[in-house]
DNA sequence: ACCTGAACACCGTTCAAGT
DNA sequence: ACCTGAACACCGTTCAAGT
């Protein structure tokens, strides 16, 4: 699947890549077809089913339409899923919020980690996207303004946010599925099936590990971790060498 | 493709089970063949081509073989691909090292960051199997014997491993690509054209924004903010309330 | 102008057959 | 016992044709 994104970017003339970045196509729809249409159906296909359920036949059996009609509305596929990624992303809260930068930032990454609890294949399709679109942006935005306003150097935000955004990706990518239940069970009983001798302090804590793995509070920790370890840096570097 | 993993558990019984998680099948092999040779094989394509390159019929190819004879060594892709994941973790340096438990850990952590940066495409097959193979759980027996040392309780140590796991594993599939040179220029271009009212701070940020997006060395920072917010979380604990 | 079936070049895997 | 080609049910996408 990546093989073909990454084969044709194609360099878009100007003109063109202005046109590209809003509707690209958009025809006139006989059917009651419309991109937005098109979207809201192949993001629910994605929630019910999953990332490789999201196939174009599918998406246009699922509409009712010829598979060759989707590609009046997106040129491929591709295109459809930043469409869906952007989308999605543009939904996440980002309310200004009030109080302390520390309480706002673990709030706006709270939203982050909401939204792909919500839509986990959308954080897959994300792996291989380093999408900047506008709606991907808006966290980045409000991050940065936090951040600045707080004391960092744009520089300072700019690292500090992106450790954060790469933290809230590994853990909802990587961490505990929603359903989970089975997965403990099985980490229980692999973990339990160990040889002692070459793991002992694994095998004295089957149980506080495969806890540890199917726990979505988890989540707090790292990011306060992660937030108390940048305010650290925001005072030390305040104290140490003045801020120019 | 992982609709596949999804559907074929089986429930191995207990004497299998025990078979299959060593050689699995390993036929007499009239050809050269070996599943160690199958499997560096596959990870020289892996490394070479990337992931999307990896089928069995290219694969068969390359070591100039039937497709089906691979299926005489592995009895589906996904048994493969677990055994190749867990080949890969099975080479992260896990020596004992010496120095405060902070240091030690910051070492460990390096070490894996390390092997993803080497094999990225290890990363992505990691995504949807929460595989707990011997090969892979090494890092989580020295990570865990690192911070029971250091005080914290099994359970605090399972779950702060997490967070750094997570973290790492975020850092190395959706952080920087190692080329990513070209990224850096069309992030810079995408950031640029940005609605400067709508992106205030963004739009001042533009260069900074993408040297942290582009900069392998923000994984460190991230490194050290969350084990410098779990060393702040073991003194607090230590000192409010101590431990049993 | 809008829609679409057939076809092409791919997948993983089953099955039956080769030696 | 070991190996494998043909076949099946899928992909994304091109192309030429329908209305």
């Amino acid at each position: 699947m990546s093989a073909n994104v990454s084969s044709t970017p194609r360099a878009l003339q100007p003109r063109e890549a202005r046109a590209a970045t809003r509707e690209v196509l958009e025809p006139g729809s006989r059917l009651g077809l419309s991109r937005k249409l098109i979207l809201d159906t192949a993001l629910k296909l994605l929630d019910r089913d999953g990332l490789d359920a999201l196939t174009m036949r599918r998406l246009a059996e699922e509409l009712e339409v010829g598979t060759m009609t989707l590609y009046g509305y997106f040129r491929r596929k591709d295109e459809l899923l930043d469409a869906l990624v952007d989308a999605v992303a543009g939904r996440i809260a980002v309310e200004p919020g009030q109080g302390f930068w520390k309480a706002r930032l673990r709030e706006l990454m709270i939203g982050v980690r909401k939204s792909h609890a919500e839509h986990p294949a959308i954080v897959e399709l994300r792996l291989r996207r380093p999408l900047v679109s506008a709606g991907a942006l808006r966290v980045t935005e409000q991050a940065m303004t936090i951040l600045c306003d707080a004391g960092f150097s744009r520089r300072e935000a700019a690292r500090a946010y992106r450790t954060l955004l790469l933290y809230t990706f590994g853990f909802s990518a990587f961490g505990p599925s929603d359903h989970g239940q089975r997965d403990s069970q099985q980490t229980v009983e692999a973990l339990a099936a160990l040889p002692r001798d070459r793991f002992p302090v694994l095998s004295e804590s089957v149980v506080e590990a495969a806890e540890a793995m199917a726990d979505q509070s988890v989540f707090e920790l790292g990011l306060d971790c992660l937030i108390d370890g940048l305010e650290q840096r925001l005072t030390a570097g305040a104290r140490g060498h003045g801020a120019p």
